[in-house]
DNA sequence: CCCGGCTTCCTAGGGCTTCTAGGTTTCATG
DNA sequence: CATGAAACCTAGAAGCCCTAGGAAGCCGGG
């Protein structure tokens, strides 16, 4: 019997793959072990267990989002930057909904913070971020801000929750222009009325 | 053998507390049988499948979600408005971090419209919105944009995504304010030529 | 009282899942 | 070609969802 020449990379592009397919909730060991017409067993020389192949997956996509968006945005400033950054980033949710789903899961904190991609994506962001003039913790905030209605809009796009006639695409473009001029007016010490 | 007296409200009143209990996606059928001491069979006459579970769990939550954010949006428009119905959204998702879930699953769009509480939630949101004096479709825009915002910030949240030190509350109100500003300055005619 | 009939809950079992233990086959390398 | 390290296998435990059909409690009317 020949060989199947699996390894850790390509068992986890393979789970990758069919979580863009069917959905990153049916990605399974067995549906795998299945499409490489091998028992499921074989896979677990390869990945230690399902919940660390997700991470591997999370991971992977992590990388993926972050490359495309740093492409988009390089060369920018301003409202381009932010245009381009947003554009990447929904661009890649919808042409791989199971790898975005994927970015959604907790990942353990060292993991992380191992990984050079979510390094690089706080990097690509702050600077995205720096022609806004923005200090700490200001930009934290903006950070925060950004990352919530990007992920927020993806997920409910995905989750088919607006259901309302208007196109999506005016709408996101329209979330980008105000969240352009929101960062342009960013509010800082609102009348500090609080305290003594 | 006496009986558990079993009806379809109170096994998905169960669900969604063991759901806050223990995490949206670990509630199962037969954790929910060990939990009323009886076997799994038995919970399928109150219940269709896990499926229809899921959606009562989410539907319940949608209503009491919607409850909360009308008692406190109540009374108020403009900005107070928007921080009252922001502070109740969060709120309730850290409150009942699996019932926030379980609003997140897609749910069937007839089911949707048949539910007065989905109604409400579109009601009480376009209301509070009035203060700004939009018009559609830039009403939907901004609604889209509240919600994903709301949504995206209470779910990374969750998923442990602020890792930075920086307090999250005062993360969420500056968000909050953020989006004040964008509301009130909403971008008209998107011409583009602004900010050259 | 007691006797149908409805509902609740049960036993039994099929099929799918993750994951482990331990044996066998294949391959690269000396 | 031998040999050691992998890749891959069989076998099986345990948990999950869900169905089919039977028994046990609870209600009404006679």
């Amino acid at each position: 019997m020949p060989r199947a020449g699996l390894t850790t990379d390509r068992v986890v592009a393979a789970a990758a793959d069919l979580a863009d397919a069917t959905g990153f909730e049916s990605v399974t060991v067995s549906a795998l072990a299945r499409h490489f017409g091998v028992k499921d067993a074989s896979l677990y020389t390869h990945v230690r267990s399902l919940q660390e192949l997700r991470v591997r997956v999370a991971l992977l996509a992590g990388g993926e989002l972050i490359d495309e968006i740093a492409a988009a945005v390089a060369g920018r400033a301003g409202k381009e930057a932010l245009a381009a950054f947003a554009g990447a980033y929904r661009a890649y949710a919808l042409r791989h909904p199971g790898r975005y789903a994927a970015t959604q899961i907790r990942v353990d904190q060292s993991l992380v913070a191992d990984s050079p991609a979510l390094r690089r994506t706080a990097e690509i962001t702050y600077g995205m971020l720096r022609a806004y003039g923005l200090a700490e913790p200001d930009l934290t905030d903006a950070v925060r801000l950004l990352r919530s209605t990007f992920h927020g809009y993806c997920a409910l796009e995905a989750a088919g929750g607006f259901g309302a006639p208007r196109d999506v695409q005016a709408s996101w473009d329209k979330a980008v222009d105000a969240l352009h001029v929101a960062l342009a007016n960013w509010p800082r010490e609102p009348d500090g009325s609080r305290g003594h």
